[in-house]
DNA sequence: ATAAAACCGGACTAATATAGTCGTATTTAA
DNA sequence: TTAAATACGACTATATTAGTCCGGTTTTAT
């Protein structure tokens, strides 16, 4: 009902390790091998990080991934929206064409409307440093 | 990523429906129809919500279902836990021993489950009639 | 140069969770 | 006794998530 997903669960263990190892780069293959996470998922989940910029790069035969902003600026909600596919929580009853089933009078939409909010605002106060 | 399940709105404007029908029984068909909501699906919920003693029932004939108990002393949270499969914010990751895999020092947990925290305060400070 | 090891990205499959269906029993008013 | 309703459990279908595979590009030690 309410869960993160595991990609989210793999990139903070990510972005802990990798803040720890402080200005040495880090393989993907330290990350997937010391935590048992599959390699070539956990590549694709570092390379959108990168894309998002929380994340630096470089390639080549010893390339690897390094902190690219301070983890103590990046709210648990910009990862959120990085790894997860935006999914509302308000998915509501309405027809083709977006009206209510509930006709006229739907008292059912606003209030979950605010308990979305109430959640996404607890996702922002959170920062990364906070999980590492 | 957090999105409530189309049994617990479902829940919710059938809670409204019988609500607003009084004392009069209000038969699974009868909101089936008008929501067009899948009727055997519905008619498990509403058992459900019967067994939580949200709903009384009687059967036969003429039966259906009215409320219970008043909607202002139930909150969502209790909804939730009945229509969902109680599943959790955080599945962090441990081995078949429910050891944490980031050995001695995990930090990831503890922040984790405090979200989880937050969110279900929310969803016990919002009653169902506010809902309705 | 070349091999190796990384990064990149899309298409595919597998596993799981959610949504919905079906068959059958039980109750009860008419 | 029959029709219409709740009650229950097993089943199937669909959607989402997790994970795999493959072909490619870039970099660098040798
Ligand atoms: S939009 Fe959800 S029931 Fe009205
Ligand atoms: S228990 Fe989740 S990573 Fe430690």
């Amino acid at each position: 009902m309410v869960k993160f997903s595991k990609k989210l669960e793999y990139a903070l263990i990510s972005l802990r390790h990798i803040s720890n190892a402080g200005d040495e780069v880090t393989r993907v293959r330290d990350i997937s091998e010391k935590y048992s996470i599959p390699h070539d998922l956990l590549a694709k989940i570092l390379q959108k990080l990168k894309k998002e910029n929380i994340l630096a790069s470089s390639q080549g035969i010893n390339g690897g991934y390094t902190l690219s902003r301070k983890l103590d600026e990046i709210p648990l909600s910009e990862l959120v929206s990085v790894i997860e596919n935006g999914t509302s929580i308000v998915e509501c009853m309405h027809d083709e064409d977006n009206n209510c089933l509930i006709n006229d009078s739907c008292t059912i939409k606003d209030p979950l409307s605010k308990i979305q909010n109430e959640f996404e605002n607890i996702l922002k106060t959170k920062m990364i440093s906070d999980f590492v």
